[in-house]
RNA sequence: GCGUUGAUGGUCUAGUGGCUAUGACUUGGGCCUUCCAAGCCCAAAACCCGGGUUCGAAUCCCGGUCGGCGCACCA
């Protein structure tokens, strides 16, 4: 079993994930959130919303998860989001189109499903497996595609990412905050793509969730007002160039920024922030770096891309945060679209004085002469520049629709004028991160998981019985000599713990009566409504013997148990215990609640939560 | 989508034409004056789905579903 199928089996063991439709045979690509994955993904979630919306102010939107099809037309989703297939008809594999023309034709990646079909016919190509024939070439769109309303409706989209919400409700959000830059938004939500093979369990999904953050900046200014936070912050950076090397880099954002390695101060700042949430969900520092797109895999628009990803056992390392300096890129194809300009207007620190060339058409003498065709004309003499209207003397030449018109100059006046301009419109760019939830949930989830010899254990804790413990391990050794290597693997007691933070913990803590007693499980249940009033997420449990609940509490990562046992009812202490080095502590139940809202918000100290305690 | 491989209680697993289908752990109920899965009593729980071959299928054959891997695809 490697460290996948381990993280796996606990996770659909204690509800963590389960595969959806099970009831039914399932369905690939789709994953519930069990109990406790769910509360651990929407603390995750809910951490990300004290970095990004109440830290850093970028406010939270929800648009609808199916949008019309405008919107995808905008975005290139509808033309791009699509790889033209073409099928085998003997052995009915499917190739990509343009992958089998790349050879025998200039452009392949261009050309349409129909031209496809075309050259492969004309140039007989053949099946590359079986030599069959193909059949048409067709596009396979990844976007799930819906009717809204009635009979034939309209043609809508689930939506492939967030992000366009933020883009469609551009001129809101900058309304909302009073049409100043920067400024941003972000949007937590389900996302949708048709994969055509998901695989590795929640890393590739077709129905996943996206944390993602649109930062609206004036791009002439890309400096960070706040940059002096991380500056210092050494970061693991794979850079194009340590790519080349092979090499990953540790420095500072501030280096960085300076030597040009990552673009500017504003996508450097939020680099530096997502490492921070990363580590804080519980990433583990030594397995995550971030990756600079290469030249050919960055989008076209983009200036710069780095994508944090995190070192997986199966998978290597896996992208799961993505931050891009988009440019104006989005906001400039849903103008294009929708015919609204889509812009900021920025104040001069000082009113400009400017000389600028003017033309202005005389529409008086221009109405009656061209009736019904005078506004175009006035518009296309406004275009002429100053040497094309001062070159021609008498006659101006425009063309009106295709039409050449021959204009008297007495009708147009032109000048240079000085006027005074306060500010101007500005397409800001955009600044992109994009988180993968399920994918951060799953590496939480292995970066968490721990398989502990618990001997040895509790030799480094000093846990009492430790020396016992090293003399039957040498007495097991011995044993083991004089039988042989026949049995290589003793039979060593190990412990499964998730190492949570406290951040995302599903469950805080567990209330733990020693004894299914009353007198015991009494006090039990009065700490657990006392632990719920600080809405502290407590697990009560009474099954089985203390060491078991122990070790079920291990597993899901609680990182404190209580105990009740008799010495509470005489002295009114409980026993707290530390997941992680399985040390206790002994501390009154009066105030335990802050005791160990302490502990897990305000990281207090374990051992000073109470006198040291050990059985 | 193709190839390959697998599918037995919650989990891991034995069984490969003839059962009432192993075993362990887990789980639930109870007992237990004491702390790291190992005490005692009791209980619950499974052959992926559909078709075929056969007197008889968990077992053989075909198809499907789901999982792993490789190819392809993809952030």
């Amino acid at each position: 079993m490697d460290k996948y199928e381990k993280v796996f089996e606990l996770a659909k063991r204690r509800g963590f994930l389960w595969n959806s439709f099970e009831l039914y045979g399932g369905s690939r690509g789709f994953y519930d959130y069990g109990p406790l994955g769910s509360t651990l993904k929407r603390r995750i979630e809910q951490t990300w919303r004290e970095f990004y919306v109440i830290q850093e102010g970028h406010m939270e939107i929800e648009c609808p998860t199916i949008g019309i099809e405008e919107v995808f037309i905008a975005s290139g989703h509808v033309g791009g989001f699509s790889d033209p297939l073409c099928e085998c008809m003997n052995c009915k594999e499917a190739f990509r189109a343009d992958h089998l023309v790349e050879n025998v034709t200039d452009a392949a990646g261009t050309l349409s499903a129909e031209d496809l079909t075309k050259v492969i016919r004309e140039k007989g190509v053949k099946c590359p497996e079986c030599g069959g024939e193909f059949g048409e070439a067709y596009e396979f769109n990844l976007m799930f595609k819906t009717t809204i309303g009635p009979g034939t409706g309209r043609q809508g989209y689930l939506r492939p990412e967030t992000a366009q919400g933020m883009f469609v409700d551009f001129q809101r959000l900058s309304r909302f905050y009073r049409d100043k830059l920067p400024f941003g938004a972000v949007q937590i939500g389900k996302s949708y793509r048709n994969e055509i093979a998901p695989r590795q369990g929640v890393i590739r999904l077709r129905e996943f969730t996206q944390a993602e953050c649109e930062i609206f900046v004036d791009p002439r200014n890309k400096k960070h007002p706040n940059f002096e936070r991380f500056a210092d912050r050494e970061l693991a950076l794979y850079s194009q160039k340590g790519q080349q090397q092979g090499e990953t880099i540790r420095m500072t954002v501030r280096e960085a920024v300076e030597t040009g390695v990552i673009a500017h101060e504003v996508l450097g700042y939020n680099i530096a922030l997502t490492n921070e949430f990363l580590t804080k969900v519980g990433m583990n520092p030594a397995k995550l770096r971030f990756r600079q797109h290469l030249k050919d895999e960055m989008a076209h628009y983009a200036i710069d891309c780095w994508d944090a990803e995190i070192e997986t056992e199966r998978f290597g390392w896996v992208e799961i945060v993505g931050i891009a300096d988009r440019t104006d890129y989005d906001l400039k194809a849903h103008a294009r679209v929708s015919k609204t300009d889509l812009y900021v207007y920025v104040e001069y620190d000082e009113p400009k004085m400017v000389t600028r060339f003017v033309v202005k058409p005389n529409m008086g003498k221009l109405g009656p002469l061209f009736k019904g065709k005078a506004k175009a004309v006035a518009d296309a003499l406004k275009q002429l520049s100053e040497e094309e209207l001062s070159l021609s003397k008498d006659q101006i030449k425009v063309t009106v629709d295709g039409e050449e018109l021959t204009v008297s100059s007495d009708v147009v006046d032109f000048a240079e004028e000085t006027v005074k301009v306060s500010g101007e419109n500005v397409i800001p760019h955009v600044i992109e991160p994009s988180y993968g939830i399920d994918r951060i949930f799953y590496g939480v989830m292995e970066h968490a998981f721990d398989e502990e010899n618990v001997a040895q254990k509790a030799v480094e804790s000093g846990l009492k019985g430790a020396e016992e413990v090293e003399k039957a391990e040498e007495t097991k050794k011995e044993l083991e000599a004089v039988k042989g290597e026949s049995e290589g693997e003793s039979e060593e007691e190990a412990r499964l713990v998730m190492h949570f933070t406290s951040a995302v913990a599903p469950v805080q803590v567990a209330v733990l009566p020693l004894l299914t007693r009353k007198e015991l499980a009494d006090p039990a249940k009065e700490i657990v409504s006392r632990l719920r009033e600080k809405s502290l997420l407590v697990n009560y449990d009474d099954s089985g013997t203390i060491g078991r609940r122990y070790r079920r509490n291990d597993e899901i990562g609680t990182p404190y148990s209580v105990t009740v046992d008799y010495n509470t009812l005489e002295d009114g202490t409980v026993t707290i215990r530390d997941r992680d080095s399985m040390r206790q502590i002994r501390a009154p139940i009066n105030g335990i609640e802050n005791m160990l809202y302490e502990l897990i918000y305000r990281g207090r100290n374990f051992e000073s939560a109470g006198k040291s305690f050990n059985f």
